[in-house]
DNA sequence: TTGAAAGCGCTAACAT
DNA sequence: ATGTTAGCGCTTTCAA
């Protein structure tokens, strides 16, 4: 009885009609203040609760932001999704969120199921397996403002935000050669991502700024795992002239990196310095603690949002340029590198 | 021109009506192979999506379900928040999400935007901030289904999910008896929290059960967090018989003894055993790793969704009882406990 | 300042 | 097997 509340209960309680109902309620102009206090009075006597589903039906606006991430576990998008959904609070939208595992074929299922419910807007960390983007032609077709944030594609003109991979990694690589290290080894990711791409970049220049050599044996293709950081390092140290220090592409590869050093006995950051790229949680609790590039997730998930929501507001202007923001990464230096 | 395409262009286009279209997308039995066969072509042809907000209207039902939790930046959250995505997609809900951030004004706010989308059911966990229950109450009268999970009230019979805090605590007190140790203490949380209060329970009984003292000089009371497991590990040691071994309330607090400890130069775990509670990420990656209890995460979302979905298929069950589902923990044993 | 009426897109009861 | 009609609850144009 007192859930399905209407405007027009209070209506028929004020001896008035729906529309002057809804208008006191959404503090129209033209209604006197008398009658706003007394709809608002009996709006909340009937325990009434707008309903938005008739409201967005009626408008043509949902209040939804549909967000695809690749997975809620994974620290860095729990982090992002944090960023994002308290300004979505501020601007009164609300967050469907959508996991991708990975996974192509639940991309789509996500887009499908935000097209179905009429998001206002949709925000995308593309999963590893996407190849193709079928998926989000037909959003663009459908003009439904989208963003990526952090594994994003460049080639679809879609607007994104992202951390500078190419510097963080320039940073790194940098701290490690003010340090003083003078062989320093990289430790990479999947080639086809192009975040990993950025940070081989970042570090070649780094090296060839500083008129270090680059050596192709001085790059392991690993694939962001401690395994793959272990596995790396054994590789370097098998080496004829073995390397002094290693930037890995991110923390749990320096963190198996750091494992393997530990049983090598090899004193860390005297002889040997390491540094990864995540600011991970544990970084800062392991022996040593893991110097790291900080990628700005709370921010990147605000930034995101904000560019979304420009979207959103002003939909029509057509022909405006791709916007695509690059936050800084912040180099965080522990003890892992920490000689003098 | 091509997103707005509704069941009536589709039927204009076949020259047939709209309740057809309808019935055939949703493969009603009565309607003919041949009719389904075209509508399905079309709909498809003019890049057709279900409008879900209408049909949400008619029916009543939106296919959403709200969760609210203390912060997407927290692991334990994220970790849970993936197991309730991964069902509810399984059964066609979608997941709106809401962070307290451990308000209870954000609290309440989130219910209102739930209960105003007309969200089909209500997962919570409670914010740290939460001591009275209004809007809770709210939901229960307008019979909307809800279910708690991990921070739990049981005074307002609402339907909840947790692990067992008093047997994951008597299992790590046991582990450490059974590994010799002789004198526990405890490094407990914040006494208003449910769950702290019952692994107090637990330690004290598993003490007991084994013919072991419990003295009051051996529970420090903490706060969660790193600096309160240092601060009670200094407490313990100012005692003129400290002890040998201590259960810390959760991982964070086991760290701040652990870093404690080994400013000391106490041998772990030949000198003193240390176990914690939660099986966060960090504890596998430190020196020595730490022993712990698994909280089944990914299962208590899994759990709490369907608990939230047999209450919706049978909305009508009057009073049906209360269910509270008590997960297993699972003793998670480390080298911080391993000594023979 | 308020009322009457139409319509957002879909579905279902009631025809036929 | 398909058409007709009404209505979910809200907002807004038009009229008064």
């Amino acid at each position: 009885m007192n859930y399905k509340t209407t405007i027009a209960d209070i209506a028929k309680e004020l001896n008035t009609t729906a529309a002057t109902v809804s208008r006191a309620l959404s503090n129209h102009p033209r209604i006197s203040a008398e009658t706003k206090k007394s709809v608002h009075l009996t709006a909340s006597k009937l325990n009434y609760k707008r309903n938005r589903v008739a409201s967005s039906l009626r408008l043509g606006k949902t209040h939804l932001i549909g967000v695809i991430i690749p997975s809620a576990e994974i620290n860095f998008f729990g982090s992002v999704v944090h960023g994002i959904e308290s300004i979505a609070n501020l601007h009164g939208y609300s967050v469907l969120l959508y996991q991708s595992n990975e996974l192509k074929q639940y991309e789509e299922k996500g887009v499908e199921t935000f097209l179905s419910a009429r998001v206002d807007g949709i925000l995308v960390s593309l999963a590893k397996g996407t190849t193709d983007y079928d998926h989000f032609e037909q959003i663009k077709k459908r003009k439904v403002p989208i963003v990526f944030f952090d594994r994003i594609n460049d080639e679809l003109g879609i607007d994104a935000v992202v951390i500078d991979d190419y510097k963080g990694a320039y940073m790194a690589t940098e701290h490690l050669i003010s340090k003083g290290y003078k062989k320093i080894a990289h430790i990479a990711g999947p080639a086809h991502l192009k975040n990993f791409e950025e940070r081989i970049r970042g570090y070649s220049a780094a090296l060839r700024d500083h008129g270090m050599s680059t050596d192709e044996s001085f790059i392991y293709q690993g694939n962001v795992s401690i395994e793959s950081g272990r596995e790396g390092a054994r590789q370097f140290f098998s080496l004829p002239d073995p390397p002094d220090a290693i930037f890995a592409t991110e923390d749990f590869t320096a963190l198996g990196v750091l494992k393997e050093l530990k049983e090598r006995n090899i004193k860390i950051p005297q002889e040997f310095g390491i540094i990864g790229f995540a600011n991970e949680q544990f970084g800062e609790h392991i022996t040593p603690t893991l110097s790291t590039v900080d990628q700005q997730t709370v921010q990147m998930g605000r930034s995101a949002l904000n560019l979304l929501i420009d979207l959103i507001d002003k939909k029509d202007e057509t022909g405006r340029p791709r916007q695509k923001i690059v936050l800084e990464p912040v180099l965080v230096t522990r003890h892992s590198t920490d000689r003098n």
